[in-house]
DNA sequence: GCTATCACTTTAAACGATTAAAGCAAATGA
DNA sequence: TCATTTGCTTTAATCGTTTAAAGTGATAGC
């Protein structure tokens, strides 16, 4: 792969590489150059087919206008969502994302981390996993611009960008309710991220609000580890209660989906049987023989703002910003009307 | 965002920058660095935080350890799956995948394939588009080392790595035939794309062999920029056909969901009132109320290929590799028995 | 005729790493 | 005693850019 670089169209023209720089970087008003150089330089540029090399270019110019992502795990609809949405952004403003996922795992995470800051990035977006505040917290400590989205540690002033999760939740619950269910299954991971925290908390508050006790089999705790069959038996579990549940809400998508799989296989219907609701998007959702009513993210929005924000904080430094997103309910017929 | 060099290390322990960088290089040893310093230089570069900038590495070494990724389209379960799997290959081997995709817009993969050349990638894996053969082309003159997946140019000769999409329509269709079907639709996408071409010939050598005489009906081409629009007609279409067609096979998941959403619309009942057999996979595959029978691509394989092939002809040069791998039908309940 | 200005162009020092090659004591050999 | 070897360290060039600063020859001003 032989390499043209300034030297060699320089030497082509007969001029100083300085010259050549200057006209490629379209300084060659402001540095006078000739008409005729600058021409000629052009021509050189395109017929040797030139390509600036942007490593060198960063090294110089300590930017490498590039700014680092980290998904959760890139199988989540909403990091593909978030992905194209913040590539998008990015590329308006003339920068690159590398890319990466942490597939929920903290030391990956961490991993990632580190290779973006090597490779000099000029910040990052990052979903940040459990665990992760220390991470977080280096990151503050070497003032590398960054912000989260989707997730956050309440104990870490951070810029942010995430949904309003207690909102979503405690809408969704209130949903319900109004359709007539009064015996409302929340699952949700077992977990010490905030964010889905946030949901049990919106679930229990709506209950509350609207004088139906909670009762704590409702709540189910999944463990990630045991995805599958935490579900079944947690399905089992709210199934078989001397008053069974009439609904259930699901706090992420990949819990929706296994828990139709299940109910599927013990063919109970949806939502005859038990309603059913859910946070996040699929493609399964709509689908499913009744589509599934959820609660849809603002996934570009968000990707914007994280993206705007970024580039706030790289270019103006020291902002601080939380913003919170509202989610919309998109009505299937999963639910009891 | 204070940076740490080797010159600071070096001033810190009070030694030259060559020496902190052989230590840090684990070149200690045959550079017969002293016990002591080795020791000092170590300590410190962790006392300091050091982390070495790659942008000054790579510009050196005329390496970056970096490969270039660029699938069709982000949101299509292909892509995650082989992102994953490459990423996860490209890791063992100490590389990092760089990302984006081309949203099967000819410029848009023109315009990564260049920011990744220009960012030093040492190879690129890529997806093709249609009409990217220019594109396929000058990659190939530049003697940059990179390897298609997927999909790939028959008139043009790379190191591919791809389906072999005719075998695998032929099973799938003789699999339909064995079924008991004998009026078997088959919908594609209008292109001029090899891959897919392919699966048209396997559909049609499939009905030829078994002595089936193909009704033009039955090959319904999709133009991708009318999807929805184009499915609901071609549906209708084969269904209301003196001899309506049994069985629907999908040349893509895309157009598979398409369809069975039309299918829900107007209440066909799978595989009742029409088999239904389709490419890739979905989540919304296994979640449909007769979860659908489909060919499922290796996709860990394609991509741990792929990285291995990039790697070769990136460390030792002219290859020429063109694998074809197997797909594996996925018997579900949406073809009658 | 001498300096100033103008219109350009070149020189050369970075950026942060790698790595031949050279340097320099102390130890060894003759 | 002087040359050589050994053991360790530094010097300095280099990668491909950017960009102050200096250089240059022609023209203009007084």
């Amino acid at each position: 792969m032989k390499k043209v670089g300034l030297k060699d169209i320089a030497e082509h023209v007969g001029v100083s590489i300085a010259l050549v720089s200057y006209v490629l970087n379209g300084q060659a008003e402001i540095k006078q150059v000739s008409k005729e150089n600058a021409q000629k330089i052009k021509a050189a540029a395109e017929l040797l087919n030139y390509r600036p090399n942007q490593i060198a270019k960063s090294l110089k110019m300590h930017k490498t206008h590039t700014i680092g992502l980290v998904v959760a795990d890139i199988n989540y609809r909403f990091s593909t969502g978030i992905t194209r949405a913040i590539e998008a952004e990015a590329k308006k403003a003339n920068y690159t994302v590398l890319f990466g996922s942490s597939n929920e795992n903290e030391n990956t995470f961490a991993e990632l981390v580190n290779v973006l800051i090597n490779r000099q990035v000029d910040g990052l977006i990052l979903v940040p996993v459990e665990n992760s505040q220390d991470q977080i917290k280096m990151l503050q400590k070497a003032e590398i611009p960054f912000v989260l989205i989707d997730r956050n540690f309440p104990e870490i002033t951070t810029n942010h960008i995430a949904l309003d999760n207690y909102k979503a939740a405690y809408t969704a619950t209130a949903y319900l309710i109004k359709q007539g269910h009064n015996r409302i299954a929340f699952f949700n991971y077992a977990t010490t991220m905030f964010h889905l925290q946030e949901r049990d908390r919106g679930y229990l508050a709506a209950l509350k609000d609207h004088d139906i006790v909670f009762k704590s089999d409702w709540l189910q705790q999944i463990n990630s580890a045991n995805r599958a069959g935490d579900i079944q038996q947690a399905l089992d579990s709210i199934l078989n209660l001397k008053e069974p549940c009439d609904a259930v809400f699901f706090a992420t998508d990949t819990l929706a989906i296994n828990g139709l799989k299940y109910l599927n296989k013990i063919k109970a219907k949806v939502p005859q049987d038990i309603s059913v609701l859910s946070f996040d998007e699929s493609e399964a959702f709509e689908l499913f023989y009744s589509p599934i009513t959820h609660l849809r993210q603002p996934l570009e929005e968000m990707g914007q703002k994280a993206v705007d924000t970024l580039l706030e904080l790289i270019n103006y430094n020291k902002i601080s910003k939380q913003i919170s997103l509202s989610s919309e309910l998109i009505i299937g017929q999963s639910c009891k009307e």
